[in-house]
Formats: structure tokens, C-alpha cells, sequence
DNA sequence: CGTAAGATGAAG
DNA sequence: TTCATCTTACGG
């Protein structure tokens, strides 16, 4: 991992959220790569009912509780896997959820994983863009981000001005924190 | 064990 | 608005 990402990733997840907009996912699949620009984000805490490591660590959880730089991969609805990116320390539970993000390269991989030719609808939601990017297991929760498989690329220009905060969607539980984050002009936010 | 709910998505 | 679909977590 760069050093800039590392600084990211050591913060808490609610100021990680909002900076890694802009990067760029990457997975080297069998078939060719697919990536795309990060443009969704939304933070998740111990300290959250709303998270998952709220109420302690668990077998599904433990990955939350790793060093920054880890992922965390749960499935949800006996359909969708979501992908997080572990931020902060060892011990404490939290984690970015990565909700959206502009598609790049392998497009027509990644629209033959999701069976669709919209370009809008490929990776606008965290279900989607895990069926777009073959995250189909719960295999690579726990390991590292940096590997050949799966990483990141720093942002190619300034997006301070674009970033957006608001309540995160689909919780029960505390939706008054804006700890959802976007940009603005993106096209390619969930709906 | 039994069971209810879920950080979603697609279709009606 | 409904439903698919099944793991996880928690209670008994």
C-alpha cells in the first residue's frame, strides 16, 4: 500500500469515508481486469447500533476488528455480498462500506456478470458492483487490500469540492449521522 | 435447536 | 410494494 493510502486507512472509518472517493478499485479477474472510480462511500462504527460490530465481535465480524487495510466482504438477503474497506485500528470494529463506483475498465466483463448493458445500473449499489466485480464468497473477507487481485489507484484530480454527506441508506437505526458520503455531479451514485 | 431480520435489488 | 433467498446471531 502507497503511504497516502495507508494514512487513509489508519483513520477512523467516518473520516476514511469521504477521502476514498476519488480512488480507483481494481480486480485482476482470470478473464481481464475490471475497476472502477470509488463515487459512494458510507462509515460504520462499534460505536453505531446500525453497524454490524455493534454488538461485539463475532465470527461474521472479526475482520471489522482488524488493522486498516483489511476488507470486509458479508452477505446479506440470501443474495448480495457488500464489500468494506477495514479502517482504523486493531481491536475496534469499523469499516467503509464501498456503495457505488463509476466503471472504468473490463465494462463489458463486468455487464456480462451482471447480465445487463446498462451502463448506469453496472455498479450503482453495493450488491451490484460485487456482481460486477465476481465478489460472489465471503473468501476475501479478512485479507488484505494491496494484493495483485485487489487495490487501489490515488484519484486523478481534486474532488474536495464535489464531496456531499448525508444519511446513510437502507439503516433503522441511527439516520440522523450523515455518515453516507458522494459526489455530487456522479451519475453513477446508488439510486 | 428455532427463528427473525437484514448496510439489497428487481420485478409487478 | 412485494418478494427472492439464506446466513447470522441470539434466545431457549
Amino acid at each position: 500500500l502507497s503511504d497516502s493510502l495507508k494514512k487513509i486507512l489508519a483513520k477512523t472509518s467516518v473520516e476514511a469515508g469521504p477521502l476514498l472517493l476519488g480512488w480507483q478499485l481494481i480486480r485482476e479477474l482470470p478473464e481481464g481486469k475490471v475497476s472502477g472510480r470509488i463515487v459512494e462511500t458510507e462509515a460504520y462504527h462499534q460505536s453505531d447500533p446500525a453497524s454490524h460490530s455493534y454488538r461485539g465481535l463475532t465470527k461474521r465480524t472479526e475482520s471489522m476488528y482488524k488493522e486498516g487495510g483489511h476488507l470486509y466482504v458479508y452477505f446479506t438477503y440470501g443474495i448480495h455480498y457488500c464489500l468494506n474497506i477495514v479502517t482504523g485500528k486493531k481491536g475496534v470494529g469499523e469499516a467503509v462500506l464501498i456503495r457505488a463506483i463509476e466503471p472504468v475498465e473490463g465494462i463489458d466483463i463486468m455487464k456480462r456478470n451482471r447480465n445487463t448493458q446498462n451502463l448506469q445500473m453496472l455498479t450503482n449499489g453495493p450488491g451490484k458492483l460485487a456482481q460486477a466485480m465476481q465478489i460472489n464468497n465471503t473468501q476475501m473477507s479478512g485479507q488484505l487490500l494491496g494484493k495483485k487481485t485487489i487495490y487501489l489507484l490515488p484519484p486523478t484530480k481534486k474532488i474536495d469540492d464535489e464531496i456531499m454527506a448525508s444519511p446513510r441508506i437502507g439503516i433503522s437505526q441511527a439516520t440522523d449521522v450523515h455518515w453516507r458520503f458522494y459526489l455530487r455531479d456522479s451519475s453513477y451514485v446508488s439510486k
